[in-house]
DNA sequence: ACCAATGTACCAATGCGCCGATACATTTGA
DNA sequence: TCAAATGTATCGGCGCATTGGTACATTGGT
């Protein structure tokens, strides 16, 4: 598991744990039925509290992509129905805050796709 | 004037009344020179404390959209540049978000831009 | 000169989110 | 049966943002 930790980020390290997690999930990097490290062993690696992996870990199994038991670890589920429609709602929700943000500015639509053009095809963002 | 505070909504009361000016202010229903309602008698009419409302009035002054001083009250200026280079910041700012959303989601680049035109065509967002 | 109205500046209190730790329940394997 | 490893649940503490209040400074009018 390749994560990264930045405990000096406006987002706090439990989300970004459940972030990363969740996004080497959709892209595969977690293969469904792989075992994910034991919440004190990645607390450990991470440096952070057990508590606090441990809240990752709970977000995301309630969200459908984990399934975690006492004594047998944490594996990646297999439910792509979830994973699917979790996708395009997070498409539309984005896609609804920027044509709010676009509308409020009155920003015209062309400028306001061009833009979006722009840094979705610039890899620094 | 006309703004609506939702004490239970998840953006502090300063804030939504931070933006909720601005937009009167970018569209016009304020205009340049426009005195605003004092400190306390806004507070009296929202249901807020007067430094609630005065943390807004500060900002939006830091910002450049007003002009306050004591004795006086707080009128609207006139700086076209600093709304123009605002409104650029905030497109970027927002075209950014929905590109990191678009990328973490792994969807392409091509399905992004259609989401993004669609709703930006769509009256009901 | 005074007073009322206004904005400004500070400060204590409150609430909330996050974190860290501990105790408990469950499963596996020896 | 026991022990070890694991996830679950709960609790107190810490820090930060927000809030509300109070005192102060400034302006304009009387």
């Amino acid at each position: 598991m390749i994560v990264e930790i930045d405990p000096d980020a406006a987002t706090p390290p439990y989300e970004q744990l459940r972030t990363q997690i969740a996004a080497l999930i959709r892209t595969g990097k977690l293969a469904v039925g792989a075992r994910l490290p034991s919440i004190r062993q990645l607390a450990r690696d991470l440096g952070l509290a057990a508590g606090t992996v441990a809240r990752a870990y709970r977000e995301l199994e309630a969200a459908g992509y984990l399934r975690g038991r006492a004594g047998q670890g944490t594996v990646v589920r297999d439910i792509p129905a979830v994973l699917e429609t979790e996708r395009t709602a997070r498409l539309t929700d984005a896609a609804r805050a920027y044509a709010a943000t676009v509308r409020e500015l009155g920003i015209d639509i062309d400028v306001a796709l061009t833009t979006a053009r722009y840094h979705l095809t610039d890899p620094a963002g």
